[in-house]
Formats: structure tokens, C-alpha cells, sequence
DNA sequence: TCCTGATACTAAATCGATTTAGTAAACAAG
DNA sequence: CTTGTTTACTAAATCGATTTAGTATCAGGA
């Protein structure tokens, strides 16, 4: 029991595979009631099932995009995805999703794999070490939109968050409620990784316009494994911090844990505010202040941004860079008490 | 400017299109070295890709599978992607992801497109509800594994988590530990949702096995939304359990919602245990005792089962069913205390 | 010298659709 | 009665690879 294929519909409903073809596609401009009904009578029988692999090789477009992320355990990420998967299904194009976990090399293998497959468009989180690559695919302007981070003088359509206001969000509440020693807890600051380097940038740009001081040893940054040991120095010192700003929804993890070990309360014995609007945060005692990141939105406009590009390639070649508004959720991890 | 193809790379090196074939599948046997360098210089100079498509056409094969899941934010069904990622990379395969948010409709819309895409198998969180698509697969015996959920009466391969010795994992560590009004929370009991309905009824039995008595009003399944009340209204009555039992990540999200708005103390007022170990688990207040589920585990044998049968998808036909071990993880939510 | 077999290739068929150019029949217009 | 137009199709080329069945050349053995 072999495949079915149009050629086997057509000599069943006894016309040719232009016919079928033509039926398949809904040109039914010059087709008979009689004809039509002996086609869809024959697929029905044989079962037919048309091969889209064909399709693909002979229109040059496969209705497929590739969706290539750091590592899709990110909540980020996976809202981000979810929100791609919807604007996708809305067009019947489908997914591929791939991993890098941030190294270069699976990056490249991915991107020249996935054009090999014929997608149509690709949506990336950006690992910034392959600019050959992006370029390459910028000057055949073949449809790309960058998320999260982006690459520095190249011209390709991003959509990122607003970092800077991020950042001044988170130090402007908490200076708002009074605290005055605020520090900041990221990962370690490398050149490639944009979103890091603003929200520590604009962490210090809003201290400073509010009239405080930046103080050095305020600025956690660190592997994430490192994390609790460095706080804990950093809580030894003489003068800690009333207030933590953590970057991302990873080192909160790990702020939390140093928290716990160390019976700290908050808000009293520390004030905490992060970006990522982490699932927990409305259940966690006390209740978690965050600044969320407008992740579906994020997805959606991005998977749009494609559209419009795979819709018209050659047209417009303005790259878009959106910037997506956090949104400051207030909860108790920040709150003003007696005691500051 | 248009695409480089075989026939162009052919032409460059004055070989015929064969020997280029030959060549990029490193079929080198009567293949002189003048010849390959030839062919490697006209490629380089060129810029060649191959295009997959037109090779799966041929081969009949797309280094493809599908996998298609209720919803990606799922932490589970993330967790199982990435590790099903994860194998497929190491064979320079490709997941095509498709939510179906449980609706048959889109499950059904989903199999037959990525059928039609030719994906060389698929990965399934079925809802339940198609019974035939299904059945058609493995009648053709088409490459397809079923993960967390499966259909009675369908001789098709799944990856399961083991429903009854979770259940029995949570009532036996709440008994050991000394509570005896012990309740469960599931959302409502559906034919079609295997696991729900097995952990209920694991649930039932393990209390009978304590010797303790299964009390009907202990039991709550509700929609989502409506736990929280549920909740209350149970807790108003004279009897309230000492214990609860959250059979997922959701519903355990609504009791630490109601134990919340309620001020309730975990687990002073109420223990609590849960499947799916939430990763904010080991950082709530108290730390929250919970039965893993082995969800890399879980992606990785599907994706190994999957490429099993891709890989001689004829031979034997015994559908192999995988139950895997749920892992009690003990933290504070779960302790004795001596206000029992 | 002729035959055999290895080497190094190539021409053409094939995969399963889409699409273009064309044809036959029916009918209307001049 | 011829010509032109519309209708309802079909044959054949095409997409870009893989693969099968050959072919031409040359070396070595009988």
C-alpha cells in the first residue's frame, strides 16, 4: 500500500493532474460542476493526501518559519514562542524551534539549516557572535526579525524591550517609597548581551537622577552560581543595601535563595524588585514586585514584523526597532515600613 | 541576483550535476581529487546551499518530526520539548511545535498538515478526541509516540508518568508523616484525561491502603477559577482536611492562591503536596514537598522511541508503554508539627 | 590482440506537485 | 460559412535535488 498522488486522483477521476491541481487550489474558473465532482468523489476513495514537500519545491516558500532561542526553558522565551505559534497557526504556517543555549556555533549550524530547509522567515534571540551570518541574510534581504537583544550596526528589524525605562521603572519605585541604598543584581556584563549592559546602564542613569549616589560595590556582577556568595559578602559589609533590583527572572531566583538561607524578611530587611513578571510572584509571601516584560506582545509583533517582510521582501528596507514598554506590577516585595 | 543550484555549481566545475550530488553526500569513491577540489573551489565561489526541500522530495524523508502539545507554557510539556530538542539535534533533526490548547479541532488540523509537510514522525500530548486520525496512523504504521497522556484501545507507543505511584508517593508521605484528613484537588474528571483520572483514583486507593478513610467531600474537582471557592467552602466546614494534594502545577497554584487570601499557614494550618515540581518549589516559604515528574526523561524516551521506529518503522508492531518513576521531593510543606 | 574489470564520470528518469502554453469543442458574431 | 471568443480541459516543462543505468577510458591478463 503505497502513497496516493494527484497523478493516481486524476486517473481515478479520469482527467489530468492539471485539473486536480487546479481543484486543489480552488481555481475552479473554467471547471465543470460534473468534473469537480468526480475529483472530490476520487480523493475521498483513495484517501488522498497531498504531499506539501512538492508544493514547497515548486511556489519557493515551505509556510514554515524558524524560531531560533536561547533555550526555551526561559519563561521569556516560551510566552514569546506561544504568542509566535498563535500569530502562525492564524496563517497556517508552522514553528520549527531550535535551542542554542547561547553558543554561536549551534547558532550558525541552525541558521544554515534552517535556510537549507527553505523557511520562509526567521525570528531570533540573537547569541551576537555570528555577524557574517545575520549579514549575510540582511544583504539578501531575506525576512529576519531579531527579539531581546540585537546586534549593533546592523540594520535588521528588532523587537526589544525598553531597558533604560525598565531599569528607571524599578528605581524609581523604589525611591518613590524612600529607600536610598539600592542595589542591582545582573549576570556577568559581556558586550554581546545588550539587554544586560542597558538595565545595568539605565539602573545607573535613574540612581543618578534621583540624586543618589551609585555606589560601586552595589553593582552584583556576577555568574549565577556566585550570586548567594557574593550578596552574602555584600550584606557583611558594613552599609548593605535596603533594596535589590535583580535583572531577570534567573538572578531573582537567586536572590530569593540567598533571602531564604539567610532568614532575611522581606520587605523589611530588604526591598526586592525584578524584570520578568516571574508565575510566582502574585503567591510568593510576601507578594513580588516586578517589572514585567510585555512578552506575548513581544511574540505577536514580532511574528508580524516577519509577516510583513516575507509578504514583500524587496520593498522597504528601513529596519524596524520596536521598543516594548515594561509595565511596573507593584506587590509587597517593596513597600515602605517604620523601620527604614 | 537569484539562487545558486546544483546545475550552477555543476557548470562552474564542468562536471555533470551527478557528480556534485556524489559529491556534497560524500559518496567519494570513483571520485578524483582533482575533481573534488574542482567542486569544492566552484561551491565556495559560488556561495551554494543545498535546498532540503527539493532533496526530501526525493528521499522521502524531512529530518523533521512534529510534536504537538496542549499549550508550550506548560512547564512539563517545556521541559519535554527541550530534551525531545535536545536528541533531535544530536541527529540534525527538527521539532516543528504546535499548540492545540486541548482543542480537537486544532489537534486534528495539526496531524493532518504536518502529515502533509511529510514530518518523518510525531510526538503527541493527544487530547483524546480523534480517535480515528489516530487509529490511521498506526494502521500505516506511520512513526508516532504519545507523551503524559495515552487512548484505551489504541496500540500505540507512550511515554506516561507512572499516575498510581505518585499518588501513593504523596498519601504514603503524608501518612508516614502522621496526617490522616488528607484532601486532593484536581481540575474536573473527563473521560479523555487519563492522568487526572488516575491520580484520583491512585489517590483513592492509597488511602484505603492506609487504612484511613476516602471521604467524598476530601475530594475537590473543579473547574480552575472555581478552586479557590471550592476551597473556602471546604475549609468553613467543621471538618477541614489537615492535608491536600494538588494533582498538577495549576491547581496547586489556586491552593497557594487560597491559602494566601486566607492567611493560612503551610503546614501548621494545612500541608501541602503537589506533582510537578514548580521551580519556585525550593524557594516559597516554607519550602514546598512535591512529586517530580521526570519530564527530560520523559522527552528524551519519547524522542528515542520516535527514532526507533523511524528508523525501521515496520518491524515488530507491540506498542511498548513507558511508565516513569514520579521522585518525591521532601521539603517543608509536608512536616510534622505538634498542633496536629 | 582481445577481453575483462576497474575507474571516473554522465544522461536521463524520478520525486509530486504547479504552471504555462496550447487544444478541442461549442457557440456567437459578422 | 468563416472567424473569433469563451469554456473546459490537457501536455509538457518546471522546481532542485537523488539515483539508476550507462558510457568512455585505461590497465592488466590470457
Amino acid at each position: 500500500m503505497q502513497k496516493i498522488t494527484m497523478a493516481d486522483v486524476a486517473k481515478a477521476a479520469n482527467v489530468s493532474k492539471s485539473t486536480v491541481s487546479q481543484y486543489l487550489n480552488k481555481r475552479y474558473e473554467y471547471m465543470s460542476e460534473e468534473t469537480k465532482k468526480r475529483i472530490a468523489q476520487a480523493i475521498e476513495e483513495l484517501g488522498y493526501q497531498p504531499n506539501f514537500v512538492a508544493r514547497s519545491l515548486k511556489q519557493k516558500s515551505t509556510s514554515t518559519i524558524g524560531v531560533i532561542v536561547f533555550n526555551i526553558l526561559h519563561m521569556l522565551t516560551t510566552q514569546v514562542l506561544r504568542a509566535i505559534e498563535d500569530v502562525c497557526q492564524e496563517r497556517d504556517f508552522h514553528v520549527i524551534v531550535c535551542n542554542t543555549d547561547d553558543d554561536p556555533e549551534k547558532e550558525k549550524k541552525y541558521i544554515e539549516m534552517l535556510r537549507a530547509k527553505q523557511v520562509d522567515g526567521l525570528i531570533i534571540f540573537p547569541t551576537g557572535r555570528n555577524y557574517e551570518w545575520y549579514e549575510k541574510m540582511v544583504n539578501e534581504s531575506f525576512p529576519l526579525v531579531f527579539v531581546d537583544r540585537t546586534v549593533p550596526d546592523l540594520p535588521v528589524d528588532a523587537v526589544l524591550l525598553d531597558n533604560y525605562k525598565a531599569a528607571k521603572l524599578a528605581v524609581d519605585h523604589l525611591a518613590d517609597v524612600g529607600y536610598e541604598r539600592i542595589g542591582i543584581v545582573t549576570p556577568p556584563l559581556v558586550s554581546y548581551n545588550i539587554p544586560r549592559t542597558e538595565r545595568v546602564e539605565g539602573f545607573k542613569l535613574a540612581v543618578k537622577a534621583r540624586g543618589l549616589q551609585v555606589m560601586d560595590e552595589y553593582i552584583v556582577n556576577l555568574e549565577i552560581p556566585c550570586i548567594k556568595e557574593g550578596l552574602t559578602k555584600l550584606f557583611r559589609s558594613g552599609c548593605p543595601p535596603q533594596a535589590l533590583f535583580a535583572i531577570n527572572d534567573l538572578t531573582l531566583m537567586e536572590v530569593l535563595h540567598f533571602v531564604q538561607e539567610n532568614q532575611l524578611r522581606i520587605p523589611y530587611d530588604i526591598a526586592l524588585i525584578s524584570i520578568d513578571d516571574v508565575p510566582f510572584a502574585s503567591i510568593y509571601t510576601p507578594t513580588l514586585t516586578t517589572i514585567a516584560q510585555p512578552a506575548f506582545e513581544m511574540g505577536r509583533k514580532a511574528a508580524e514584523r516577519l509577516f510583513q517582510k516575507i509578504e514583500r521582501s524587496h520593498e522597504e528596507k528601513e529596519p524596524q526597532i520596536l521598543r516594548l514598554e515594561p509595565v511596573l506590577k507593584k506587590r509587597q516585595s517593596v513597600s515602605w515600613h517604620s523601620n527604614l
